[in-house]
DNA sequence: TCCGGATTTGCAATCGATTACATTTTTTGT
DNA sequence: ACAAAAAATGTAATCGATTGCAAATCCGGA
């Protein structure tokens, strides 16, 4: 007696932890009929499947996943990188990612590498030391393809842009863009002024290639003077449209790369006293919740935000499992929403 | 030449894995004196150490964490319980506790628990079996207090209310909404819709109190019917408004439990042709980017999220190291932002 | 009843790092 | 220059689960 008097009271932070070992004595049983108990019961008879899992719960037991992981050299776990997660377009997508790999049995690591290619370095190397199973990218900006190409694990992209390559998910950023300004053309407005992202984002420059092929199409020439290149964030909205309100002739419409700068710009508009949609019409792109719900309610490019990452989910836990690369660029469906800030 | 075809192409995943007896071999030393040159540096030579340096370049080594937690029993991870990351405020907090967990060397598990008490549950099992070394709970209102207080593991609570015990962050949630309705009286409201939360939501208590309280402070009587329950989403507040404009005495004055209700309020009263603040002012809660941008700019009481969230990682991080609990309520300091929407 | 094959269970090696303890090397004091 | 103390390094056990292979058990058929 008194042969477990430390339970619990060596390192660590837990409290009395009981392995696979008590199981399998308290079941008068090997570790090994144990571990096939659990893990694989059809190899297991009836009677001894049941004494594990009376000894399981007899000694509350909790699989060690750290010793499962290394000896089955998987982490059960995903990073996700995103840009931002405050970003709501971006927390939506990680949303969708999160429910998918919750479905499949498996977690999600979180990391926010805020625009810093530092960052993503960092994180990286969490997959190279085996603490996740793949990544899903959510930024196609940085890690330039030929880098990514051979890098030494699965990475799938849920957010991408043309250049990206499977296995990966995105939307027709182009053909979305073009419907949007098509979508302005159509209601009469010939000088239409462009807030874009940083040069060199992936998505600024998709959408800025439909914008200038709408405009084409409608046999307007382009005027680089009409695009101004923001940050995404809403502050810089507001500012493009000071900016925009400055020219002359005056803009009579305005479209945004993303929905957070089309409410900074409507924000600034209004602080102006020109009206939307009846002075400028504006547009936004994502359809985040606030676009619905913003004054006025702003016209939009609906990206099934949740879904992509679902997808994106999907398509790496399938070639993590199956090691089979699903070579296809999956592009889903956009809607283009109207709604009154485009008159 | 040739010698590495091979590469890649064993189970696992991954590419060749190199393990610290390559390094050691290549190094001609001991694992065991790998391992201390790069745990502990000081504990080797100068010499040694630059031959493991080399070592680790030339067999481009990158250790394995799984054995190293394995061993260590300790997994250098956080688990994040968040009621729904596509929520601009927890996504913020949640921004703040990675950049803090990065600093200090840990890993962010996301756990969205979509306010389901089965995912909780699930999440905390994830905890005991060691994939994660302790808890940052954003929501606090499932987990009665005296369930969790014998959790296994140590939990921290980021957003608290009232009666959150340590070790926990918050803010003072009571006086904050004291202030909001002080501020709408002294302007000469005395008749205050209220759109609050589900009726078991811990902060949608805390911030009533502080309602009935400001009122009463101004001996006007607290009015039952004046309080909805929303979702915390736009959408309801949308609804709220509706509600409250079809009272009679109709109210000069709404005050929403958070941001998100108060943006949808705004629109619905917008969509009636009523005018905010002239005709009734709004008030939001928690300073989201988004209230500064709406169209009035929203009056709201900003919450400090990023630093409650860095504040919690902190707290928890200390408590799993220390092994010492910091059995303190940390109450962060808010601030009334008054903007357009209150007059 | 006894045998052969199929099924179930157990033994022990294994995953890759860390670390107590033993051993070797270096440093220090005289 | 030598012994003792200190520092560096090596040996091998260890963390807790999984799994190849061997041993034991079960089953039906003759």
């Amino acid at each position: 007696m008194g042969e477990r008097m430390d339970a619990g009271s060596a390192k660590g932070n837990h409290t009395a932890m009981t392995t696979i070992l008590d199981v399998a004595r308290a079941a008068g049983l090997s570790t090994a009929t144990v571990s096939r108990a659990l893990r694989e019961p059809e190899k297991v008879t009836e009677k001894t499947r049941a004494k594990v899992f009376k000894a399981v719960e007899a000694v509350n037991y909790r699989p060690n996943m750290l010793a499962r992981n290394l000896r089955t050299d998987k982490s059960f776990t995903l990073l996700v990188l995103v840009p931002g997660i405050a970003n709501p377009f971006f927390a939506n997508v990680t949303a969708g990612i999160e429910a998918t790999a919750w479905k499949r049995g498996y977690s999600v690591l979180l990391g926010d590498t805020r625009d810093s290619p530092e960052r993503e370095e960092h994180y990286a190397r969490l997959v190279e030391t085996r603490l996740a199973d793949g990544v899903i990218q959510l930024s196609p900006d940085y890690a330039p393809a030929e880098s990514r190409r051979q890098a030494p694990y699965p990475v799938v992209h849920a957010c991408g842009c043309e250049l990206t390559e499977a296995p990966s998910v995105r939307i027709d950023n182009v053909g979305a863009m073009q419907e949007v300004v098509a979508h302005l053309i159509a209601r009469g407005h010939r000088r239409i002024a462009a807030i874009s992202g940083p040069q060199a984002n992936a998505h600024a420059i998709d959408r800025l290639k439909g914008y200038r092929q709408a405009l084409e199409a409608a046999g307007i020439a382009f005027d680089p003077g009409l695009v101004l290149h923001g940050s995404f964030r809403m502050q810089s909205g507001f500012e493009a449209a000071r900016e925009i309100l400055a020219m002359s002739p005056r803009p009579t419409a305005i479209v945004s790369i993303n929905d957070e700068m089309a409410i900074g710009a409507i924000q600034a508009l209004a602080a102006q006293g020109v009206s939307v949609p009846a002075d400028i019409a504006v547009t936004g792109f994502d359809d985040i919740d606030f676009a619905a719900h913003s004054t006025p309610a702003l016209t939009t490019v609906r990206q099934p935000a949740a879904e992509m990452g679902a997808k994106a989910c999907e398509l790496l836990i399938d070639w993590i499992e199956d090691k089979a690369r699903d070579e296809a660029v999956h592009i889903l469906p956009h809607t283009l929403v109207v709604r009154e800030s485009s008159g």
